[in-house]
DNA sequence: CGGCTACTATGACAGCGGTCATAGGCGGTG
DNA sequence: CACCGCCTATGACCGCTGTCATAGTAGCCG
């Protein structure tokens, strides 16, 4: 309770695999990757310690608030990751289009399973479905996290092009489109749905960005 | 305790299935009830009993197999249900869009939601995210609950005059938007992003139906 | 040195959840 | 009546989980 260890904001400076930061963000880390796999009810605070390689007496110290505060910052971090892929992905684009940030969003998600297997799932989905009744807080913290993700891409279409009004629709559209394929190609443990929905949905996107949609 | 329990009407009674609604049929139509609010690990076979009003000791006779066996059939009744919908919103519909069609799989959420709050989501993406990893029969339990979902959509995507070779991509397509567009909807506690979807993906369904598309 | 703060280490506890074991009714049939 | 499938009823067990309580260590400061 002393310790104000309100979630300094994590500075990102390399958001790739290794968090070699303190042991607190390793275990904020680790709940995701665990709530990713089995779910936040089947994410104990002990696996997560383990996972983390972190002292299990450290969980009480760093979040006082006990599982609700460190799933909730697990959220917030898993949402705060996805927005800033998005500019990473903008970079990674020769010439940017919204079929080509869709194609890269999911491409992140194909890369993954057809390397590492159909195991996890998106942590602010899984936190959604465990916790959006029972824990206030953490429906509160998926929100954000949602809005955390979309708010990059709406920014990007926008400077591809669409419409101001479009741009916060089409950018719901893609992350529903994409949260659901990540649920139905772990289910059928098959990249199809992804691949189709990035397909599928490539021809209405940059519709959107020439102008001549409507 | 849990006395109060807003009684969800039962599956409209379909002349295809049962007449009666054993104490068997009641578990299963309660535990995925209880799914759909706060998941698989959150669902305790006591609870399913008491939802269902059926005695705890049926439990074990009804279900040899356990709780896994009871979250299968959940999961497979959810998936016949939602299959079983798609012909009735046709019948609904006065002419037959592809449109149309999504706006009625979105309004069949938003109603709920707007009537009875936003509490529970897609049982069957709750044990995609809960058990996909865990335990592989519920996994396959939930692979086919969504082709028994997306089959129904991408047959009635052909009567509506959609080419052979884009009905499943589509209907899967459908279905994504759908299922993520719920979990944002629980997350923000607001139907917009179902409006949304809906919205955003009509005219690709309605071109995809005139023939000229691509 | 003492004192203080940050962190770590463990053991205990209370609760719950799925499952097993055992036994009780209940409605037919022979 | 006995017999016997179906179903119901409970209580116990065991493992797990989040949390608390208490005690210990490390390192900086004065």
């Amino acid at each position: 309770m002393s310790a104000e260890h309100t979630l300094d904001e994590l500075p990102v400076s390399r958001p790739d695999e290794p968090p070699a930061h303190g042991p607190r963000e390793r275990m904020v880390f680790s709940a995701a990757q665990l709530i990713r796999r089995g779910g936040v009810a089947a994410t104990g605070m002990r696996d997560v310690a383990v996972h983390a390689r972190a002292p299990r007496g450290s969980l009480q110290h760093y979040f006082p608030g006990g599982k609700e505060q460190l799933v909730n910052e697990a959220v917030g971090w898993a949402g705060r990751y996805a927005g800033n892929r998005v500019a990473r992905f903008l970079t990674a684009l020769p010439e940017p289009t919204p079929s080509g940030l869709f194609a890269e969003m999911v491409r992140q998600w194909t890369d993954e399973y057809e390397s590492s297997g159909f195991a996890a799932g998106c942590p602010v989905a899984a936190a959604t479905v465990d916790c959006a009744e029972s824990t206030e807080s953490t429906r509160q913290a998926v929100a954000a996290a949602f809005t955390a993700w979309t708010a990059p891409v709406a920014h990007a279409l926008a400077a591809m092009g669409v419409p101001p009004e479009r741009t916060e629709p089409l950018a719901t559209l893609m992350i529903s489109s994409l949260e659901g394929a990540i649920l139905i190609a772990r289910a059928e443990q098959d990249v199809r749905a992804l691949t189709t929905v990035a397909r599928e949905l490539a021809p209405l996107l940059d519709a959107a960005a020439s102008g001549a949609s409507r």
